[in-house]
RNA sequence: GGGGCGGUAGUAUAGCCUGGUAGUAUUUCAGGUUUGGGACCUGACGACCGCGGUUCAAAUCCGCGCCGUCCCA
């Protein structure tokens, strides 16, 4: 621990989200720029972070019966076109390896912008019987997709890394109950670990996956007004084992083709948790995810050698938070407050001479700043409380941002002002995937985020952008 | 995809208009004094995004590219 990443964050939160998510990222050592514009560099404070969530997702995983595999990266351009909505989504965004050394390659290699194709080419071969099914296979990898939009650390990139789960079913009926299994691991990992609050909902046709019968995801909302679409679970029918020929034998003897979903979660939604909980002090974690809950800061500990025996004993024994003990002699105590703070740890430790002499601790806690005086006796029972309580706040602060920039409209005009104030917005809309696109000119890149969850009647309801008879409420505004 | 602005040490910047010795702060390293919210002194290391052009001479002017950022599609 050298004496390092001198300033804190120039720039507030609320008048430049952007600027101070960048300054976030580079302080506090997240992630850098590489050379390529749209790929970023995870340094270990931002990687350990993504591991965690992966141990966390992995296990719930498991319990659902989901085996780990890995697929290569490339994949051959003619297995790759089998899909055509599929490739038409995707066409556009995929990297092409075309040669190797100086030979120029027989056939173009797609570097996987998602492995539907090369997975579902070893399903076909893999699956015979109904014994086969279900097939419940997933892989944590990277995938590149060639976004030509501005790109943004952690939000929009040419790769980020993920987990595809792509599964097989004798029935629907059994996929969409597995479906909604996956999605209900998620949210435990999402809701517990990370403290990100978000709504379920389905994508309109427009906005689905494309290849995909239907696209369901979370949605979350960061403090700019954008939304994050987070973990989602993409239910393909038939269609890509119609195209990829997944079959099987059923109990009759008769083949029949499978029924697939698709599920992820990506990087994207931990820069999500990142920007949802900071400030501009820096990094807010949430204590379930930090792999280091405490630090102790031990004051005028040369003078008092007291001190640091008293600082150490208290590091040994809260040791299953895992605590860091700030020894160094060439900063000062407030220093170190404000690196520690700009790292993110949840709970600081105060220890000076004052406090020895009545046996207490000074602690802070990172996201509201409030400090309390604990008795070091009471230290052990004391401290799993305030995480806990630190981990409700910010999952109860991020929902309430969440819950009061929903709104509804049916005016248009109205529309584009709520969207220009940073709100959700729920809409009557028709199914017209025109009026889409006009929704998005018209409001300077709003969006359809997901249709209504709990179905509220549009009997006599007018599309907000053609005036025809509507078809759902839909919450619209802007997303990464 | 179109347009604006920018790129100088690990980081943040001055110098650019008007071409000629790259300055400052912080970091890092060494030594000393310090320690309850970013301490101080001394010394050292460290940079002009890339390629081409103009010129006796380019961080500076011109062109192209790369990277960043903002706006529009």
């Amino acid at each position: 621990m050298g004496k390092k990443n001198q300033e804190g964050i120039t720039i507030k939160k609320e008048e430049n989200f952007t600027e101070w998510f960048i300054q976030l990222m580079q302080k506090a050592e997240l992630a850098e720029y590489s050379k390529v514009s749209g790929f970023i560099i995870y340094r270990p404070a931002a990687y350990t972070l993504w591991e965690k969530i992966k141990e966390e997702i992995d296990k719930e995983f498991k319990k659902i019966g989901i085996q780990n595999c890995y697929f290569p990266v490339l994949i051959p351009e003619s297995l790759f076109q089998k899909e055509k909505d599929f490739v038409k989504g995707f066409s556009p965004e995929v990297a092409w390896v075309t040669e190797a050394g100086n030979t120029k390659l027989p056939e173009r290699l797609a570097f996987r912008p998602t492995s539907e194709a090369i997975m579902y080419d070893s399903y076909s071969k893999w699956i015979r019987s109904w014994r086969d099914l279900p097939l419940l296979l997933n892989q944590w990898n990277n995938v590149i997709r060639w976004d030509t939009n501005n790109p943004v650390p952690f939000f929009r990139g040419r790769e980020f890394l993920w987990n595809e789960t792509h599964t097989c079913f004798e029935t629907e009926k059994k996929a969409l109950e597995h479906g909604k299994k996956v999605m209900q691991a998620y949210s435990k990992v999402t809701k517990n670990l990370m403290a990100v609050p978000a709504i379920y909902g389905k994508k309109t046709d427009k906005e689905k996956f494309a290849g995909a019968i239907f696209s369901e995801k979370n949605h979350t909302y960061l403090q700019n007004g954008k939304v994050l679409e987070n973990t989602c679970f993409h239910h393909d029918g038939q269609k890509f084992a119609k195209a990829y020929d997944v079959k099987f034998k059923n109990k009759e003897g008769k083949e029949q083709f499978v029924w697939q979903n698709t599920h992820a979660i990506s990087t994207r939604e931990l820069g999500g948790m990142l920007a949802l909980h900071s400030d501009n002090k820096g990094i807010v974690l949430p204590p379930q995810i930090a792999p280091n809950k405490i630090v102790i800061i031990p004051v005028r500990f040369e003078q008092e050698k007291k001190v640091l025996k008293k600082a150490k004993e208290i590091s040994k024994a809260l040791n299953k938070f895992n605590p860091i003990l700030d020894k160094r002699l060439e900063v000062t105590p407030g220093y170190k407050f404000n690196e520690w703070e700009l790292k993110g740890i949840p709970l600081r430790i105060e220890l000076g001479p004052r406090d020895l002499e009545k046996q207490e601790v000074i602690i802070a806690k990172r996201n509201t700043g409030e400090k309390v005086a604990i008795k070091i006796k009471d230290l052990k029972k004391e401290i799993p409380k305030l995480l806990e309580k630190m981990q409700t706040e910010l999952y109860e602060t991020a929902k309430k941002s969440l819950e009061n920039a929903k709104t509804k409209t049916e005016n248009k005009k109205e529309l584009i002002k709520l969207i220009q104030k940073q709100k959700i917005v729920m809409v009557p809309m028709c199914k017209n995937p025109t009026c889409e696109d006009h929704l998005k000119a018209e409001t300077s890149g709003g969006k359809t985020l997901f249709i209504d969850p709990e179905n509220n009647p549009v009997k006599n309801k007018k599309c907000i952008i053609c005036n025809k008879q509507a078809d759902y409420w839909v919450y619209c505004g802007k997303t990464y």
